[in-house]
DNA sequence: GTTGTCTGACTTGTCATACAAGTGAGATTG
DNA sequence: CAATCTCACTTGTATGACAAGTCAGACAAC
């Protein structure tokens, strides 16, 4: 008697098989009738078992070319939460809180092993911030730089855990950016995490952090206990209006930074 | 001109359209077919939509009967982001220092919001934690209890957070419970941790929880540089055989209270 | 030899159609 | 009245077909 093969089963075998270490990144995968006729499924259930890995970030079907093995990007996750989220009542308040401990842990440690790598990517994108005069140019170069700090602490569950709530943080961003004051407050502040990130001083990392987010709360008060989804999806039809959606806009702004999850 | 409506954007819009708010949770959606034809899409096009949202864990197909709208549960993040997780190079000593300072903060609000029946849980999932004389018995109730206490902050965002590294931990709490020596210095912490959050003293819950964990710490040293995905695989085998997943374990541990995020 | 073009065999994406399996309300039968 | 059965639904899956994209190799022109 033969059960027949879940999608799950199925998925974890694939991944097993072609899905492992750095050296397979970016090699071709069977094409999908091949690996349908030699698992015994057909195309359309093995579709959708390579529907679940490319939403996972593990693989990219690239339409007359093929399946290849990916880097799971921190946007990916992101994209996989941002509709729980939106879903979810949660608030302004809410979001500071969980960030407010997340990020100033993240400056500590990125201050304690960022490789010269990390701070000239940091570098890059703080320089793009203060070059830019526009609103969106502003905010993405913002969220690279909290995402590079993530990166640097070299722990790929902060960084998976930061990229969960990526895509709320962005669209506050969005907000409190559009704020002179705050921004004229705000820049002197990721140059401090940056000074201390680089003198390897993980206390005045840690500090500017708290301060740099404090600010944003101040901002962000009138609308703290509305729910994000109303107040998120204002700003962002206001913003991009509704050509874009934030997930491309996030996408354009990351893709610059190798964000991949570190392995 | 018409341009073609992509999967994304259809998600969107189905979702502003029939899962909006607590009312609409266990409504019936229309038929996959009747959808198709309304959007002038194939019946296949929309599944892979509702396919999306159902791995969001918005919706919830069910053979014969229809599409129901669902409150997304903690173990949907969990999911989606645990084979990002496994294939990255993260460690034990990764995973604890995330679960550090997320899981002290989380005692801590625990302590200062956690409601009369959020108390009851986690005094239900205690007193199971100490009946059980088995390891998997032990560990589903283990993690039931923080599961619980990211619940009591009130904070959707933390607990999607906590959501998305739920499986890991749950692996490592295989581990680490097979010691009968962290079991016995574990379970007092436990206790004071509930007593903390019962008499609203959250400096006292964060204390415990940090004793808590670095018990763990101690416990999971010798493997604490292995990449968690080998160590993880090894023990989920040993404990769990090839029989079941460990989300179908997670699942029946969490089924148990109602472990819905928050909105 | 070099360059440009073209063909054809691949790939994924999508569709229409068909059928199996499950569900449940209402008709039917005892 | 109660048990049973029928049937019109639902989702899940398989199949075959075609469009659109890609790319290597053949082929022709220079």
């Amino acid at each position: 008697m033969r059960t027949p093969i879940t999608q799950d089963k199925l998925a974890v075998e694939l991944t097993r098989r072609y899905i492992v270490g750095d050296e397979s990144v970016d090699s071709l995968m069977p094409s999908a009738r091949v690996l349908a006729e030699e698992y015994g499924v057909s195309r359309l259930f093995l579709r959708e078992v390579l529907a679940g890995l490319q939403r996972q970030g593990l693989i990219e079907t690239v339409p007359g070319r093929g399946v290849y093995v990916r880097k799971p990007h921190m946007l990916d996750t992101a994209k996989n939460v941002h509709t729980t989220l939106r879903q979810s009542a949660a608030t302004g308040h809410n979001l500071i809180e969980a960030r407010a401990n997340l990020e100033q842990e993240t400056a500590r440690l990125a201050a304690l092993r960022a490789t010269d790598n990390d701070i000239e990517q940091l570098e890059v994108a703080l320089l793009a911030f203060e070059s830019a005069n526009e609103l969106l140019a502003r905010a993405e170069a913002d969220i690279a730089f909290h995402s590079l700090l993530a990166k640097a602490t070299q722990n790929p569950v902060l960084q998976v855990m930061f990229g969960s709530i990526t895509t709320l943080t962005f669209e506050i961003m969005l907000r409190s950016l559009a704020d002179p004051e705050t921004v004229a407050k705000g820049a002197p502040l990721h140059h401090t995490i940056l000074k201390a990130v680089k003198n390897k001083n993980p206390e005045l990392a840690m500090k500017a952090m708290s301060q740099h987010l404090h600010l944003a709360e101040d901002t962000y008060a009138s609308d703290l206990s509305i729910p994000l989804s109303e107040v998120a999806a204002r700003i962002v039809k206001e913003v991009l209006g509704e050509s874009r959606t934030v997930h491309e806009v996030l996408e354009q702004a990351l893709k610059k930074y190798s964000m991949d999850i570190l392995r």
